[in-house]
DNA sequence: CTCGATCCCTGGACGC
DNA sequence: TGCGTCCAGGGATCGA
């Protein structure tokens, strides 16, 4: 599951341990999540790794050329999908079965992506490509000011839930974090954005740094096998108030925690906590069945 | 514009 | 023990 706090766990590990080192050479075991294998096949041999950086859900390793002053800036993104890893090995250990990617690097070390699902993505991109590609995400959660979080959502018709997963709105929450963020708020996930209290964005966006925050702390969430490149699990997963407790009380009024679907994916809320909007739509209560057409 | 459905993919949970 | 089935879910894509 990694999502913004797992990925800034991982791309913190990386740029503790693999910055500055260069890439000797490439091996492709499987590429078909690399966007153009053969330019990163063709790139990277001679780069150095100069930074490791979180951009959203993707890692940014920064890429310099060996030589001369840097040209054009131009990165390796990575995309953990729901079960990539990126971690540094010595070559003497043995090849995991899921390996698809392996940097050989210049301290004798191996940079190695591995992803069952494949879910993930990775692409070597730089220039006018590179900007393009992160120009089509939207703010960072963690510095979006409260009255750039509320244009956004106000501004659509979308269920909030599917406003904090669409990554053109803001670039880094996943699943987790948007139902842990509404639960903190008191949001009802389908509530529509436009309908949303200016005191409501208010505490959605307090609720966004403070999890946020403090589950980096926490080195993320460890549901599915997530692990640092340290191999260390992350903790948050014991803080959470909604995700994945349907049936369980809830931590403010002892309500069971319901699941719904909303926006394709599961969606844990508190039906006492986080009040349902309108009607909803089915008003077949007693207004017969007759939606007005305008 | 927004939504749901579908696909990608494998491992784990579950039922028998 | 083993096999079939279902589900998880980020994101792209397509039709409604």
């Amino acid at each position: 599951m990694p999502e913004l706090p797992e990925v800034e766990t991982v791309a913190r590990a990386l740029q503790r341990s693999i910055a500055g080192r260069r890439v000797l050479s490439v091996t492709l075991r499987m590429s078909d999540f690399i966007d153009d294998a053969g330019a990163l096949e063709r790139e990277l041999p001679g780069r150095t790794i100069a930074l490791v950086e979180r951009y959203g859900k993707f890692m940014l390793l920064r890429l310099r050329r060996g030589g001369d002053a840097d040209a054009a800036n131009e990165a390796l993104l990575v995309h953990l999908g729901m079960t990539g890893n990126l971690s540094p090995f010595s070559t003497e250990q043995p090849l995991h079965k899921h390996t698809h990617v392996i940097l050989a690097l210049d301290d004798g070390r191996e940079l190695r992506y591995t992803d069952p699902r494949r879910f993930g993505r990775m692409a070597y991109l730089a220039g006018s490509a590179l900007e393009r590609e992160l120009q089509r995400f939207g703010a960072e959660p963690l510095q979006v000011p409260e009255r750039e979080l509320a244009q956004r959502l106000q501004s659509s018709h979308a269920r909030v839930k599917a406003l904090l997963l669409d990554q053109r709105v803001l670039r880094g929450v996943g699943n987790i974090y948007a139902d842990e963020s509404l639960w903190s708020a008191r949001i009802h996930p389908a509530r529509i954005g436009s309908s949303l209290k200016d005191a409501e964005i208010r505490e959605l966006h307090q609720a966004l740094r403070k999890i946020l925050r403090h589950a980096i702390r926490m080195r993320g969430s460890s549901i599915s096998d997530f692990v640092d490149p340290e191999g260390i699990p992350g903790d948050y997963q014991r803080r959470h108030r909604a995700y994945g407790r349907e049936g369980k009380e809830c931590h403010r009024c002892a309500t069971p925690i319901r699941r719904m679907i909303v926006a394709g994916r599961s969606t844990f809320y508190c039906p006492s906590c986080q009040r349902a909007p309108r009607p909803k739509g089915k008003a077949k209560r007693k207004a017969g069945r007759r939606t007005s057409k305008r």
